[in-house]
DNA sequence: CAGATATGAGAAAGCGATTACAGATATCCG
DNA sequence: CGGATATCTGTAATCGCTTTCTCATATCTG
């Protein structure tokens, strides 16, 4: 920076100017402090620069996992609307986990991130306590609870998953079965299991144990689960998947094993991932606005950031998408 | 760090040997340090570090798109292995294009990245310039160039697609065509292209233009390709695609309007994506182990920046992997 | 047991920016 | 045209660490 000053005549504090747009420059300094820049290939030190002013233009985000489609799609969509805005995107993984996402969070602190974005509302103890202690504004994504404190932005995961379920009752289904994400510690698998049992048990019926397979959001065991559920004596009619990749899990292991969806059974997925669509056949879901979310919920942190004026808690529409993998239940 | 030094009754620059592992520090001064630091929930400044340090513990790694299995599946890899280094990752897409590359170089340059790995070795002159410029090491994935004076870590595009054109040859087929990704400023693309045609040609046959359709990395993208190269006079009896993305849009595409593959026409893929085995017909593919690449790449750039010794490129093995989506040529 | 050698800890000078505060021009008014 | 005001620019302290010296103490050595 003492270069960059040096050789366009001006103080230190001049060319901080510059690179900070505010304050009083004259036109012509500012050229030639602009000049001196690019001449010299000057990049500011941003560590420098957060040390300095006591705030970065960093922001963290932590999802379960950054290898699933979903999340990377958000965290796509989410770099580039941080990039307009001047921002920098730090991405981290918990692994489903609230013990490692504190760690990544701390991290995120160490590197002085000015505000956290993270998946779901369930984080330890611990990890509330750093982000209070270090007076670091979050904003929680993928779940809506405008009754708790925290800023969120999301849905309702059991409502949601409801309209499907309701759905199915319409098309006649009475034999329900779900291959559920693994509830441990996921708030958002949780909601949906219960807004599937809650819509069910509306209208008289029950989700028993034995028709509810936990497994990974992963198309190897999601086939394993739908075989399993399958061959039960009593076969359901009806699969709720936890996610879209559990129904790509169910699709692809019909296609496997010669089981006609919908004719023998009706699946539904979550999240309509771009595959969705292009299966045979094309899996009905709930469509979630992935990129839109993660976006509102820069946009809140930023106004949290600022100190503007936004509401604490956004929900996002998600909307029922009908295609081939569901029909009318079957006759017996 | 004032507070810990005082409640450790210590001065600060016992608490950074503490923090930095290094130095003599007695026993039971660092247990002093660190309950003080565990007692007052300290995070090191880690801009102050590197500010004072000169050099972080940032590793940034640039891809085309997060948004894309294969390196959504190599940050995830790389990440891990990273972290257990004590590194953390930065992650930024290009866009496919060297400028935006540039650009998120020269972020990276500003948070102090110790060092860079970028896919391919396709950069601008600025980019290269300004990583000299601020002696910032960087390691190339995806390629293997060992004549080239940069380090690198992957494997030879056109020679590995050779093997698979090899295996199809082998099997009959005369009549080839290809999906290829775009290949503007896109090495791995215009390699595998190349060794399309370079094999075809060492057996005496040809890929004329007609027969080869780009498009992007993209499912709807790729049906289209594959339904306009099925409806050619006289289409062609195997199709290799640019990756794998582009051989499910071929599968897809051929269950919707019903060509049989492997019967009627023979796809192959390139990487290996874990979709590949669960589609009916499941995908011949190249099998990259991409997490090792990356994390290959992670072990030579912490070695160039720790000054220890290590090739400067390394080849990353790749297999044929046979599946259902090849067979012997239709005998017409 | 004196002197040499390790070992442990502190003082203080940066690292590269930002930002009060103050000083210097330029502009404007009566 | 002098002085008040508004507009620019510079000086220097500061952010939270690391790291080089330097010094104090402990441990050897002969």
């Amino acid at each position: 920076m003492a270069d960059v000053a040096a050789a366009a005549r001006v103080s230190t504090a001049t060319v901080s100017r510059v690179l900070n747009k505010a304050d009083y420059v004259k036109p012509a300094t500012r050229k030639a402090v602009e000049e001196a820049i690019a001449a010299l290939g000057y990049i500011p030190s941003g560590a420098a620069r957060s040390l300095s002013s006591r705030s970065s233009r960093i922001v963290g985000a932590i999802i379960p996992s950054i290898d699933n489609a979903l999340f990377a799609a958000g965290m796509e969509g989410l770099q580039a609307h941080l990039g307009e805005r001047g921002y920098h995107l730090l991405i981290g993984s918990s692994n489903y986990d609230p013990e490692e996402e504190y760690q990544v969070c701390r991290s995120f602190l160490e590197q002085h991130a000015a505000g956290i974005i993270m998946m779901g509302e369930t984080h330890t103890r611990d990890c509330l306590a750093v982000l209070e202690r270090y007076a670091t504004p979050f904003v929680n994504t993928g779940v809506y609870s405008p009754e708790r404190p925290y800023p969120c932005v999301g849905f309702d995961n059991a409502a949601v998953v409801a309209t499907a379920v309701r759905y199915l009752l319409q098309l006649g289904h009475r034999r329900f079965a779900m291959i559920a994400g693994i509830t441990a510690d996921n708030d958002r698998a949780i909601g949906r299991l219960r807004g599937v049992r809650a819509e069910l048990a509306a209208n008289g019926l029950e989700l028993p144990d034995g028709r509810v397979l936990e497994c990974r959001y992963d198309i190897a065991e999601s086939r394993a689960a739908f075989r399993a559920l399958m061959r039960q004596p009593v076969p359901p009619t009806a699969i709720v998947c936890g996610n879209d990749v559990q129904g790509f899990g169910a699709i692809l292991e019909a296609q496997h094993s010669g089981i006609r969806i919908p004719e023998e059974v009706s699946v539904v997925g979550f999240d309509d991932l771009v595959l969705s669509r292009h299966l045979k056949p094309s899996l009905t879901t709930i469509r979630v606005p992935t990129q839109e979310m993660w976006c509102r919920a820069a946009d809140m942190l930023l106004a949290l950031l600022n100190g503007k004026d936004t509401p604490r808690a956004l929900e996002i529409e998600t909307s029922l998408i009908v295609r081939e993998s569901t029909g009318p239940a079957p006759t017996r």
